[in-house]
DNA sequence: TTTTCATGTCGAAAAATATCGACTATTTGA
DNA sequence: TCAAATAGTCGATATTTTTCGACATGAAAA
């Protein structure tokens, strides 16, 4: 048993439980499966899309983008989000490989 | 937009929100570190490594298990947790393809 | 500049989750 | 069979997260 990371989380895998979490959440996951490939989608476009109010959806958003998941540009009066799908899948294969290494 | 994912998660994902819930804590993370690879640990062990008391570490691993992280074998009067690194590489796999797609 | 549109913030309430002490169940060894 | 060891359950409390209405901000259009 790895007896260094009995009390506290190595540095380097200290985002991913801020970024699982950040996936984890029903409502999260629905917003991000509601994105076409390259496409970027606006706040009011997210919230009529959702049955939740826009404060909720907000949240939501804010959480992703503080995760990394999502990409925050802003254009004219309009917001829109973006889909980081490029640093995604290296994060993930970081999982992988230690998993991996782990079998 | 994908307006068929609007309200309501497609059924091939529903688990994932699950799977990245129970990665999503930094207790759970902390749990998930622990382990060598291969190795099999036993729930006092996994207590003893941990700050937090046995009824709050057996909750812990019991979502671990339910999400299908870990794998629980009895072995005489001890239970054995073991990391399901095969099974969690292909899952993450399938989000990579999606992702991939989606770039 | 005033209005309108798009978005976010704030504070409070509701819901979900984490935590623990005391008790229970199950298996092994004396 | 009885005692010890291992692990889980139950009920209550603490903490965190989610949710929303009302209000604030900031950019474009009139």
């Amino acid at each position: 048993m790895k007896n260094d990371c009995a009390q506290s989380i190595p540095p380097e895998w200290a985002h991913f439980s801020q970024l699982f979490a950040a996936l984890g959440d029903p409502e999260r996951q629905r917003i991000l499966l509601s994105f076409e490939p390259g496409e970027t989608l606006n706040a009011t476009q997210l919230t009529q899309a959702s049955l939740l109010s826009r404060p909720t959806v907000s949240h939501h958003l804010r959480l992703l983008c503080e995760a990394g998941v999502l990409e925050r540009t802003r254009r004219g009066r309009e917001i829109h989000f973006r889909l980081m799908a490029g640093t995604l899948i290296e994060r993930l294969q970081t999982v992988i490989s230690y998993l991996d290494a782990h079998r």
